[in-house]
DNA sequence: CAGGCTATTTACCAGTTGGTAGAGAAGCGG
DNA sequence: CCGCTTCTCTACCAACTGGTAAATAGCCTG
């Protein structure tokens, strides 16, 4: 099912990817793909049917290993360690592993664009159980009552935007150095606590 | 020299700062734009010459509004009463005025994309005040000590990000009710005020 | 070896893109 | 009335867009 690392497939849809994140969807055209990949147009489309569909499958591929990621951090550690912190953990991972990724989740979500409402849909399950276990959270109290929903997006948009802030950074002419990425991240965690903290 | 604000010119430049704002740049055709205005292609052509000339107009446009809105926040209080509150207040106004204006901000802002150079030209003396003071308030103690262009950098993709997050909301559902923006600013200064404080 | 399946190709197309060339038209000072 | 400038228009165009149709080649199975 899945496909080898090593297909014309496969290579299609890590330049896509790319493509994808950093020149934008409409930016991308299929016959500089194909040149860049050293094949044709029609292969592109015989694999994926149209441009929008390739766009899908790219969204796809890369919501599932984020979710995966995620889930991950989720169960790493069962006992109420912080998961919080876990989570931040995996999205700056991702973040640094595949920095195109990111570059594809800034692109994709904005409102109205193509892939939107499909990144929503895979998204929307792993929403649905923070939501629900926030709210556990605060009924015992460990957690300060706010609108839960209204914390996830919030905490959601924060992340990209600092994850994002990385090839911000890099074309701004601060190196790809670990330290500034290490100690945003240790900000944001304290941000994010600051947010769930039950004392006031 | 500032054109009336009924003009052509002026009616194009709006125009295109919507487009250019929720489409992108790529999304946005010069045809489709002069439709919409029931004029031909090449008056636009006429009045900026190209395409690209017509986003460097537009960029020029809003950073202008934007930056002179910040420096207007900034003089606003002279005996530093806080300065960042009053940033953070006067973006989140214009971010609720006029909500393209952070579209085009999001579009403009990706590393590689056309018009981000131009729109760091706008920003940077705004940035290098700050970063003066910044430092000059470190040395006094006022400030916890960290790498002030870092901290500005952070600031700043996170404001952005926030903003922008009111589309997402909206896209979400989440009606345009102003309770969730006062929410998100509280917490948004919460914590630039935690990023700054000199006890740790 | 025949026949189907998958993958990639060549050939082509209609529509759209940003952009050029040049003609009118409207106003204005002399 | 002339000439000049400013603006908008019609008429084109070469390049590129995503997409269709059909031919070709390799490969596995019967």
């Amino acid at each position: 099912m899945t496909e080898a690392p090593g297909s014309t497939k496969d290579r299609v849809l890590d330049a896509a990817l790319a493509s994808f994140g950093t020149a934008g969807y409409d930016g991308t055209s299929l016959d500089a793909l194909a040149v860049g990949l050293g094949i044709r147009k029609q292969t592109i489309l015989y694999h994926f049917v149209s441009k929008r569909g390739l766009l899908n499958s790219v969204v796809d591929r890369c919501a599932g290993e984020m979710v995966s990621a995620l889930e991950e951090a989720l169960v790493e550690d069962q006992p109420d360690g912080d998961r919080v912190e876990a989570m931040v953990r995996a999205v700056f991972r991702v973040a640094l592993d595949q920095p195109v990724l990111l570059g594809l989740l800034r692109e994709v979500s904005r409102p109205n664009s193509p892939g939107a409402q499909r990144l929503r849909g895979h998204l929307e399950p792993l929403l649905a159980r923070a939501r629900v276990w926030m709210e556990a959270e605060m009924a015992a109290g460990r957690m300060r009552r706010t609108d839960a929903q209204l914390l996830l997006l919030s905490a959601y948009s924060t992340v990209v935007g600092v994850a994002t802030e990385i090839e911000v950074l890099r074309a701004a002419g601060v190196g790809p150095t670990l330290r500034p990425v290490v100690q945003r991240r240790r900000e944001l965690l304290r941000f994010l606590r600051a947010s769930v903290d039950p004392a006031t």
